[in-house]
DNA sequence: TTGATTTTACTTATTAGTAAGTATATTTGT
DNA sequence: ACAAATATACTTACTAATAAGTAAAATCAA
């Protein structure tokens, strides 16, 4: 597709995990890019349009990962691994997480927004509570409440830490990403989680 | 003080957690409250000194309650739980955190506002590493990673549940308290977390 | 009547969004 | 192959609405 389209999206994207949904404009965008406001809305009409095509984005690549990995034969071990680097790689940039920004925002969303933030998030979340049941099969893992549950668990974990990360400092998320890890993982044993 | 004041300060934090700080505007307080929008200058002459203040009020009534549980000699159990029923409250209401809205809005705000925001944090999270630790040592709290460590954790799974629950629905949040709850509390005994 | 409170009536800036025009490719009919 | 038609990718130049904020006048309460 076109170029200034996918850089509009990127930009768009990162807008909303530093600045919040409600805290970027059109003029944002334009301006970084050396273009008019105008040519932001020849590309996406209105501001849902341009955040729901953040959010399918958003889905796709999470899809791709999760296909990738299965393709490559990665364990469960290691999909968690690189599920949790996404959330790393955020707290390095001083990012927050998509889910935790437009969860904020939530109220002030078009209810297509609201759908596909819905469906991304439930899709999500059973991935990871599969990979964890699946895991914990293999002796992967341990937790003893319910997968689900326990996914919910991570998931909040790692949102609500990039926020905290960013009122308190890196060390809060690294310490969250430790503490996720040493739970689950059995009795202090395995290999590091970073390599 | 004024009770004009009073409400202000209630009806901008009440838009603070449904709508999020960038969310809402002088107009949504003064048109609720039936006043015009100078008015509400008058009290707070910008958004900041509101936000401000809703943030110090904040603070306060942490501190006062904290002050009052340990006046009427709450052992760590009960204090923990008096500070989850805050956000079983909340995720009734549909509210999210201050702190997980902030948090999402934290580069969008003004240096005075950022730091309130950041003291209150840390203040927060050391008196729930104080509780966690104290409450360990009596037995009544079960955890093997650092007290600080455990209180961050807790927090950021209370404040991103409030937002997952906005998402998913409330089931999501009660999960995560449970799983809170059964996680600290050693071996499934105790009673029960609600009474 | 004095001071606190609130309204009236603004301003300035920014917002999302649009209508109409333009230059450059790309396609299509002959 | 060449011109006409058309689509693409924008810009220019707006609008209507809303944002935060202000100055001055009016009202109210002691």
């Amino acid at each position: 597709m076109s170029v200034t389209r996918e850089k509009i999206l990127e930009l768009g994207e990162e807008l909303i995990l530093t600045k919040g949904y409600n805290g970027f404009s059109y003029q944002d965008i334009s301006t970084a890019m050396g273009i008019k406001n105008a040519a932001v809305h020849y590309y996406f009409p209105s501001k849902e349009t341009l955040g729901t095509s953040i959010l399918k984005t958003n889905s796709q690549r999470f899809e791709e990962m999760v296909e990738n990995m299965q393709n490559r034969g990665f364990d469960e071990w290691h999909q968690l691994e690189a599920f949790m680097k996404i959330y790393l790689k955020s707290s390095r940039e001083n990012k927050i997480c998509i889910i935790g920004s437009l969860g904020t925002d939530v109220n002030t969303l078009s209810e297509p927004m609201q759908q596909e933030l819905q469906k991304m998030v439930e899709r999500i979340l059973s991935w990871l509570a599969d990979t964890l049941e699946k895991g914990k099969q293999k002796g992967l893992f341990q937790f003893r409440i319910p997968a689900q549950d326990q996914a919910i668990q991570i998931l909040s974990s790692l949102v609500a830490g990039l926020q905290l990360a960013r009122v308190l400092g890196k060390q809060a998320f690294k310490s969250i990403h430790q503490s996720i890890w040493e739970e689950i993982t059995p009795s202090g044993a395995n290999s590091s989680p970073d390599k």
